[in-house]
RNA sequence: CGGAGUGUGGCGCAGCGGUAGCGCACUCGGUUUGGGACCGAGGGGUCGUGAGUUCGAAUCUCACCACUCCGACCA
């Protein structure tokens, strides 16, 4: 991608009243654009990053036997009353009425809807158990959003449901996941702690969550020193001198349902080896996907930008020619370009002609892990500089294309 | 929803009773080129919206709207 045709361009000013590294710098360096409290635009870089996100989810998900598939966003009111969250959960429903009167909901969640699928779909014991999962905007109607992209009344997010023919299936996929969870963060580059947290309108049981620390996190958690182990403080009972509180932002979480809060409610029933109709077991589990960009850049970034992982980064290079007048030199950045690409590494190539001082400050605020420089300095050679490492190295164009692929 | 703050060119801001200005960005010309260069010439704003006070309102008053932060709430 050339750099003087991306969109938009990187700003050199936080928005107003900006607070969160993650506001400031994915505003600042083109990732997302507000439309409203709340609701952002992802940009082609942002996008790209949130793709990548994706990606790894989708594989790890796929791993344990997931099937990806794709819900609808505006669901029927009969279907929510079904299970009386309708008006239990109408405080983050958005609910609307078309022209002749008919009421809809805006999807926060989609447990009525797989629940629906399940019903007309799984008949016996031996369609399960079954795992979907989709990508999706959620709506959700956040009186105070806040934190940039981390709480928005627009996000996306990845949900997986999972349906099981007895409890013990369940709960052992329920750590299948967990497992698989854990793999992915690790590769997006989070240290996680996990935590039991209080489910709110989802579950009245116990969920678990995947917690990263984060001064701007909503959630506070006390970690036993040391260690791993970690709660949530909403439903700790322990002696909280022995921990260390935190703050920290969720990721992702799993809410295990039994048969009892869907199935039963909505007849979600298959015929058992023995022949007896019985109600499946539902689970289900979220990862917000936006969110985690923006966790992410919390804790990637430096006083000069964002910091990315290699898993995530929007670009594996951004590469910057250093404009002169030495006619021959400056085919270099271009000859460069084309190699790289023609190896199938992704280039961001910065070839406008600004001064070095701004090239290189856009490239420490996007932030790409690495950065090479092409200039009479080089000459057919490339400079190579980690971005969050002060050296750097000339290096033959075949050297930096074996780092790379 | 309670509290606080802020709304002025694309972005960040100053101006706070006498008809709008700065920096960045943008356009044109020229000079520069390894850490946010410089010179010259340009274009761009119903001062959030509405009502009021006044000879006169970006500036004062009231209402509303929007955004940000704190709290409550919240997968």
């Amino acid at each position: 991608m050339r750099y003087s045709q991306l969109f938009p361009k990187a700003k050199r000013e936080a928005p107003k009243g900006a607070v969160t590294a993650n506001h400031k710098l994915l505003v600042r360096a083109g990732f997302i654009d507000q439309l409203m409290a709340g609701s952002w635009t992802l940009l082609p870089m942002g996008w790209r990053v949130v793709t990548k996100i994706n990606t790894i989810i989708r594989e790890e998900l796929d791993a344990i036997g997931c099937q990806e598939m794709l819900m609808p966003l505006m669901h029927p009111k009969e279907i929510w009353n079904e299970t009386g969250r309708w008006e239990s959960a109408a405080e983050v429903m958005y609910q609307l009425k078309d022209s002749r009167k008919k009421e809809f909901a805006l999807s926060f969640t989609h447990e009525e809807i797989v629940m629906d699928l399940a019903r007309k779909h799984v008949t016996s014991y031996r369609d399960l158990p079954l795992a979907v999962y989709h990508f999706s905007t959620k709506f959700r109607n956040e009186t105070r959003p806040q934190g940039g992209i981390l709480r928005g009344r627009e996000f996306l997010m990845k949900d997986l449901y999972s349906l099981h023919a007895s409890e013990a299936d369940l709960v052992a996929f329920y750590e299948k996941v967990s497992e698989a969870y854990l793999q992915i963060f690790k590769r997006i580059g989070f240290d996680i702690y996990v935590t039991e947290a209080a489910g709110g309108v989802f579950t009245e049981g116990h969920t678990r969550e995947f917690q990263v620390l984060a001064e701007v996190g909503e959630d506070t958690i006390l970690i036993k020193p040391g260690t791993h182990e970690a709660y949530n403080k909403e439903i700790f009972a322990g002696e909280e001198t022995k921990f260390e509180a935190r703050r920290a932002i969720e990721v992702g979480n799993i809410f295990p349902f039994g048969d009892k809060k869907y199935a039963e409610k909505m007849g979600g029933y298959f015929r058992d080896k023995d022949g007896v109709k019985k109600l499946m077991h539902f689970a289900s589990y979220g990862i917000g996907t936006t969110r985690v960009m923006g966790a992410v850049v919390e804790v990637y970034h430096d006083d000069k930008g964002i910091i990315w992982p290699e898993s995530v980064a929007p670009y594996q290079v951004h590469l910057v020619t250093l404009e002169n007048q030495e006619p021959g030199s400056r085919k270099q950045g271009e000859k460069v370009y084309t190699l790289l690409s023609g190896a199938g590494i992704e280039v961001l190539y910065d070839e406008t002609q600004r001064s070095a001082g701004e090239k290189f400050a856009d490239a420490d605020l996007i932030g790409i892990p690495v950065r090479l420089v092409v200039s009479d300095k080089t000459r057919d050679r490339v400079e190579w500089k980690n971005r969050d490492e002060e050296g750097t190295e000339i290096l033959e164009v075949d050297e930096v294309i074996r780092r790379l692929v």
